[in-house]
DNA sequence: CACGCGTGGCC
DNA sequence: TGGCCAAGCGT
């Protein structure tokens, strides 16, 4: 007689634990076993994490602590403080509803975090994950966190056909139905831990994993083709010109850009519109100051999460003494390390030097 | 709800 | 190498 087949075991959150504490990671922001975890650091963390990996993070994660000790500091600081700490890190709205965050601690709740996650979510850049995450992990309290690699997770765990984000629901709910009682913090954390070691995007290692039981993916061998997704539509390259003027004294043209949208209040190099019609783009047309302007060979590319950008970088060499135009200001290659610079513009400078023999070694 | 919003690492 | 991906939020 042979022994029907048992139904697959239940994902258990015991499983996932006792995976976690043998294989917990130190990280800078995680408080040590049995003892308190700091919000301010909890939440600091959350921001920077949010679509941006650990390896990225952890650098502007120690000079944000250094620079800003406290909630308090952090809101006391100016803005210019808070934007040239947070350049290179990307989504620099997150660093304006940072300080925004800080102040409305410091005024809403006396500069204590607010154990509650409704009060967290009215936050300025803390939405439904942030604020589920800072619950739990800071505060103990049994809030169901759900980030990409918690979807990821249970979409394999359960073999969900639906695409995301329209799955988004469904996959609370069955991440509720399996989160514990205690130990709420642990278990977010453990589920993003196995989704960030463990449960990968390509090649997960099934073989290593906790869950490699009751899982659905892993069980039918199809795992690594979950979560299912709805397409999204590419982005139309845009395309235009950049200037950098070098003066005799060693300096070069920066500008700011609008407080809001792309690349929001943070420093770059003059030039013209980015547009997606290619016949926009004049050969010096839009420069900051007449000059004796000349296109650099070949351009800088970039590319943003929903366009590519090319641009031409022009290049000239000013007199000493000569004034900045209005709203733009000199500044000292060898200054451009407190600049509020993002990457695009640092090529932009780089290229530009480089098609003016500027020696690497001055900048 | 679909889209705008950076950057760096991966194969 | 180019496309995909990473602990989302605001509008």
């Amino acid at each position: 007689m042979v022994t029907p087949p048992l139904p697959p075991a239940k994902a258990s959150a015991d499983d996932l634990l006792d995976w976690y504490d043998r294989h917990r990671r130190a990280l800078p922001w995680r408080a040590l076993p049995g003892t308190t975890p700091d919000p301010y650091r909890v939440w600091m963390s959350e921001i920077m994490l949010q679509q941006t990996t650990v390896r990225a993070v952890k650098p502007y994660f120690e000079k944000f602590l250094t620079l800003f000790p406290t909630v308090s500091d952090l809101a006391d600081a100016p803005t210019d403080a808070v934007m040239t700490a947070w350049a290179g890190l990307g989504y620099y709205s997150r660093a304006r509803n940072l300080h925004a965050c800080a102040k409305a601690v410091v005024e809403r709740h006396g500069g204590v975090f607010p154990a509650d996650e409704s009060a967290l979510r009215a936050l300025p850049g803390i939405g439904e994950y942030t604020a589920a995450a800072i619950a739990s992990i800071a505060f103990g309290l049994p809030a169901v966190v759900v980030d990409g690699n918690v979807e990821r997770v249970i979409a394999r765990v359960h073999a969900v056909e639906e695409p995301l984000p329209g799955a988004k629901p469904l996959i609370k709910r069955l991440t509720a139905a399996i989160a514990p009682a205690e130990r709420p913090g642990d278990f977010a954390q453990a589920m993003m831990d196995l989704g960030a070691t463990i449960c990968t995007p390509k090649s997960p290692a099934c073989g290593l994993c906790p869950w490699r039981e009751p899982c659905t993916g892993r069980r039918e061998g199809t795992a690594d083709t979950f979560p299912r997704k709805t397409p999204k539509r590419e982005g139309v390259p845009r395309r235009g010109a950049a200037f950098v003027a070098l003066r005799e004294d060693g300096a070069i043209l920066l500008g700011t850009r609008e407080p809001k949208g792309l690349l929001g209040g943070m420093a770059e190099v003059p030039g013209t519109v980015w547009s997606s019609d290619h016949d926009a783009t004049g050969v010096d047309h839009g420069a900051p100051l007449p000059a004796a302007w000349k296109r650099s060979l070949g351009t800088v590319t970039h590319v943003f999460t929903h366009f590519p950008l090319e641009l031409d970088v022009h290049v000239a060499r000013i007199p000493a003494g000569t004034d900045a135009p209005a709203g733009l200001r000199w500044v000292a290659t060898t200054a451009l390390g407190g600049e509020a610079l993002p990457s695009v513009m640092r090529k932009v400078v780089e290229h530009g030097l480089a098609a003016l023999g500027v020696d690497a070694r001055q900048r």
